[in-house]
DNA sequence: TCAATGTTTCAAGGATCGTTGAATCATGGA
DNA sequence: TCCATGATTCAACGATCCTTGAAACATTGA
């Protein structure tokens, strides 16, 4: 992941509406949700979601393909992975010290604490 | 990391500048930075470094110290271990895709696999 | 074809961000 | 005390971002 990408990632998470947008897609999974679900559940008007999707879009942090009326998004897993590696790389370079703390606290991606709460599919 | 905390950090690292001092400061180690050597190798004015500084710090991805005349800055390694901790929770509910991805990948700071290329110490 | 549904686009506004240079503050040495 | 150095603060300006509601577009079913 070049720079530019990374900067846009981030911007993209910088705003609250977009990262709540990131965290429901994610939540759903591969399937996706329709543009009026996401509005729905996120909270805000249509018109104002479509801005954030397009920014979202935009980062490559989601993608999306039509499905009947409905335009359905769901998370690039791909780019958010990237996004992890990309930090932690500029985290780690010349320092040990993230690596300490991750390990220190147990991370969620390595599957010994992925049980913690069960709560939804 | 609360949302609140996590939003502030994207922001800050979203900003070319700041992800530039952030590298630098990650890089320069526990030691840290003079804001005036910072600026040098970055490239900026101390009057903007100075106000990208603040942003950074508000994030609370930076911490200082006065040191005689200068004022040294360093990376906040807790903070940014935090971050990736953040996203990778955030990545993963739900969907154990982004795992894969990084673990297909190998990455940096699990030890598993970080003899893949051993530069520097 | 017509109407309904789901979504995006557009223009306008207010708010926030980033840059600049001058002024100010803090520290150390003569 | 006075001056030099290192850094921050301030005000002003342009640029970008976010929100809003109305209008437009795409798809489906009657």
């Amino acid at each position: 992941m070049d720079d530019r990408q990374a900067l846009a990632s981030f911007a993209a998470l910088s705003q609250e509406t977009r990262l709540q947008v990131v965290r429901t897609l994610v939540v759903a999974g591969p399937d996706g949700l329709a543009a009026g679900s996401i509005a729905e559940r996120v909270g805000v008007s249509p018109s104002n979601l479509s801005f954030h999707l397009k920014e979202l879009d935009h980062a490559g942090l989601i993608s999306q393909r039509r499905e009947s009326r409905s335009i359905v998004y769901s998370a690039s897993y791909e780019a958010l992975a990237n996004l992890v590696k990309f930090l932690m790389e500029d985290c780690c370079s010349g320092h040990p010290g993230i690596r300490a703390s991750l390990e220190r606290s147990g991370d969620c991606c390595t599957g010994t604490t992925a049980d913690k709460d069960a709560t939804v599919a």
